[in-house]
DNA sequence: TTAGGGTTAG
């Protein structure tokens, strides 16, 4: 005797699959069935939020489901307080009840909304309903009194509460981390009744964010049970304070301890490979993923691209963007910004309309990437045309990169009063690397003038900044004025301004060898 | 369902 089980269809995935089952849906009329439509809403909540709320708004008798669905799914997005509005519609639908689900979603959005007030509303409304012992509702206003700040309620509640889980505790810890109040995640993590890998992750995570590298290490090793976000957190502390050679250890100590690694093993280890043009490095990562077939896509792909263009292999950066199918606008950056590097300017700007013929829209840093081509390859009227299109076409208001890009590739063509033009138009505090760039070019243009008047600029903005007197005194000793320069060198020590030392690495046998100027081998 | 950590392009 054979039993068939009705096998319903796969929910939807993407945008399209998503249009297709509304669309069916609404033909056969099951879009009225609420079950039916809740699971259409769930499943378009994960694609989007706008959608799902139409559907919403359109059932005649949408039930608890469907309106938890939409409320979860707000709770966590930007507007928050949309899933507040829901649950007052909620409360005046004669057709449904709010239950345990709705107060913890809810609550949640409470949370993000920051506003203590209607946490307490909603939780009134909890004790009314009689929810009040329901642990997952308690672990949410847990979490609620402590991204609201208010620790000592939290830890009421906390101690209040007759059942209480991991989850509990956690809701705590993670928000003293996530506020990098380390001190106080020390004490609250030593009383903590129970502790999961989690709990150590947050510890880890805390303090690596508040750049505490050491201490995130030492709370790492003394982890007994480690899983692959710990490894991930511990490589990015690392890779954040450019303790590069660490990185790859740990990456290798994390394979010895069987610890599958991800994406953000790969895309950070990659990233680092791309600071050190550890070349070697990154071929392993690739056949790695290659090898255990790792699907390559959005940030690995990005990754490697950026690792590639680095290490100065723009073939294999190119073939792996062209492999790419669903690009982002990150991996068009990367390869616009790779070949620029490399002075390919025209390849840049060739990709970059490929890009736009692919209906993608550009942003603030392909901008950066496209003028940094044009300056690096001296495309002058190339230049010009993307610093109109980025402002009238795209409406992207230009930052200081963009305005940098600009004054370097006027002052690469001499024309050092229009680079001064726009650098006097940079509305930022930050202009000072404009410019230092504008200077840079004064240099190359022997224009003396100008120098003393951009230094004087320079000076204005930070009386410690090293590359106005640098500048200006290689720009005195080209004119042969040598006693000014030694002069303007003399004022610079005596102010205390020192100047970063000049630094490279090489990569020999697999090893990253680090080298600053006037000294021997550091790494 | 609740806490949920970790990533790219300039």
């Amino acid at each position: 005797m054979s039993t068939t089980f009705f096998n319903p269809p796969p929910p939807p995935t993407t945008v399209p699959e998503l249009h297709q089952t509304h669309a069916h849906l609404i033909k056969t009329g099951l879009i009225h069935h609420p079950f039916t439509a809740g699971h259409l809403i769930s499943a378009a909540v994960k694609l989007s939020l706008t959608y799902p709320h139409t559907i919403f708004t359109h059932l005649q008798n949408p039930n608890a489901f469907s309106y938890n669905t939409l409320i979860r799914g707000y709770a966590t997005s930007p507007s928050p307080m949309t899933s507040l509005t829901l649950f007052k519609d909620m409360l005046v639908d004669d057709n449904v009840v709010p239950d345990n689900y709705t107060y913890t979603f809810v609550l949640k959005a409470c949370g993000n909304v920051g506003c203590v007030g209607f946490g307490e509303q909603v939780y009134g409304h909890v004790v009314k309903t009689g929810l009040d012992g329901d642990l997952y509702i308690c672990n949410t206003l847990v979490h609620f009194y402590a991204k609201n700040g208010e620790f000592g309620i939290a830890r009421k509640v906390l101690d209040e509460m007759c059942v209480k889980d991991v989850v509990s505790w956690n809701a705590v810890l993670s928000v003293y981390c996530e506020m990098g109040m380390m001190e106080d995640a020390r004490v609250f993590f030593g009383e903590m009744g129970v502790r999961n890998v989690e709990s150590w992750n947050f510890m880890v995570s805390g303090y690596v964010k508040g750049g505490r590298v050491d201490e995130a290490r030492r709370v790492f090793d003394e982890m007994g049970v480690k899983d692959v976000v710990s490894w991930n957190v511990m490589i990015t502390g690392y890779a954040r304070n450019g303790e590069f050679g660490e990185v790859f250890r740990l990456f290798e100590d994390m394979r010895k301890d069987e610890v599958v690694p991800d994406d953000y093993t790969f895309v950070n280890v990659l990233s680092c490979c791309a600071s050190v043009s550890g070349l070697s490095q990154g071929e392993w990562i690739h056949a790695y993923i290659d090898k255990n077939g790792v699907e390559v896509g959005g940030f690995l792909a990005t990754a490697l691209v950026d690792m590639y263009s680095k290490c100065g292999c723009l073939e294999k950066a190119l073939e792996v963007f062209r492999k790419t199918s669903r690009k982002d606008i990150s991996i068009w950056n990367s390869m616009i910004a790779g070949l620029g590097l490399h002075g390919y300017g025209k390849r840049a700007i060739e990709i970059f309309y490929e890009l736009i013929d692919d209906g993608i829209k550009p942003n603030e840093v392909t901008f950066v990437s496209v003028l940094s081509a044009c300056s690096r390859s001296g495309l002058l009227d190339e230049g010009y045309k993307m610093f109109e299109l980025m402002v009238h076409t795209y409406n992207i208001k230009p930052t200081i990169e963009h305005y940098g890009c600009m004054v370097d590739l006027l002052g690469r063509f001499g024309l050092l009063d229009e680079a001064e033009g726009l650098a006097k138009e940079v509305p930022f505090k930050e202009a000072q690397v404009v410019w230092e760039s504008l200077l840079g070019a004064c240099r190359s243009h022997n224009d003396v003038e100008m120098a003393e008047r951009v230094t004087k600029k320079l000076l204005e903005l930070d009386p410690q900044d090293s590359a106005g007197y640098v500048q200006l005194s290689n720009v005195h000793a080209s004119e042969g004025r040598f006693n000014d320069a030694t002069e303007l060198r003399k004022k610079m020590r005596a102010q205390g301004v020192s100047k970063d030392p000049g630094c490279s690495m090489i990569e020999v046998n697999g090893v990253v060898h680090e080298f600053l100027a006037g000294e021997g081998m550091v790494l």
